[in-house]
DNA sequence: CCCGATCACGCGATATGTCT
DNA sequence: AGACATATCGCGTGATCGGG
């Protein structure tokens, strides 16, 4: 997840830029007086704009309104040490999607920035299911048909761009872009490596396949027909069937192999 | 011929084991 | 218990093959 701090002090976006990088995030900062709003639109694709200030002064509620003007798209959260319900209300009427009070934990924000950008993507709840497939963006998990699939940080964060934006094409810039923020990132055959990884991985757990490749452009998830789903499960319980009972010690192997 | 898929490998970080 | 060595894991890249 990538997002755009617009901080009221070079500190506190300093801060936020740490502890959220903590948590997973890509970050990029931006002075409140620097015109937000174009900034975003020049460096995006975020997946949200996260406004930190101490009050809802008219300077905020005016950035809040530079981003809105911009049409990104994406969630704009204000965090705020104090705010009446009226200036409240006139953040949410300027663009703002929520208001937060500071302090608040940071695992809390990232949920509700995570939930922000999952409603706007048309998605109900943290558990989203392509085929026989279920990604829980809460636990950052992955289960086949309840089973669950062990995969690494990075692999979970390129499936979970494909799964909030099912049926859309995410291409390859907007995949590096994500993962690795706007400054150089690796190679673009990184991405071509962790997709071969996460399918097999997929397969091997019996899931249909649901990661479809656009040449020369990107990838997108798709729901796979039945039939696919069905094959996929039966391919998983013949596996099983075949595999042995009993694990083969490396000795043993070794030996048997001599 | 270009681009995607896959394999092999190196590097760095982290976990685990062993010795003092 | 702390220091050090070793093993394991995850990530990124180079090389190669095959398909569009």
């Amino acid at each position: 997840m990538r997002i755009l701090v617009v901080a009221s002090t070079l500190p506190a976006g300093q801060r936020l830029k740490v502890a959220l990088g903590h948590e997973g995030l890509m970050v990029d900062t931006v002075a409140l007086d620097e015109d937000p709003g174009a900034v975003a639109a020049q460096t995006g694709p975020y997946d949200a704009i996260l406004i930190e200030a101490a009050g809802l002064t008219p300077g905020v509620i005016g950035g809040i309104r530079a981003v809105a003007r911009q049409r990104l798209g994406v969630p704009t959260v204000v965090l705020v040490a104090a705010a009446t319900p009226e200036s409240e209300a006139e953040a949410l009427d300027a663009g703002a999607d929520d208001v937060l009070m500071a302090p608040m934990a940071i695992t809390t924000l990232v949920v509700r920035l995570r939930a922000l950008q999952r409603r706007m993507l048309g998605h109900l709840s943290a558990w989203i299911t392509i085929g026989n497939t279920t990604l829980d963006q809460a636990n950052l998990a992955l289960t086949v048909d309840g089973r669950d699939v062990r995969i690494t940080r990075r692999e979970f964060d390129v499936l979970e761009m494909l799964f909030l934006r099912r049926g859309s094409l995410v291409t390859k810039a907007d995949f590096l872009q994500r993962l690795y923020g706007s400054d150089e990132g690796p190679d673009s055959r990184t991405l071509d490596v962790f997709i071969c990884k996460v399918r097999r991985k997929l397969a091997a757990a019996g899931a249909a396949e649901f990661i479809r490749t656009a040449w020369g452009r990107g990838y997108m998830a798709e729901e796979p027909p039945p039939a696919a789903i069905a094959a996929a499960r039966a391919r998983f319980a013949e596996g099983h069937l075949r595999r042995p009972n009993r694990l083969t010690s490396p000795a043993k192997a070794w030996a048997e192999a001599a």
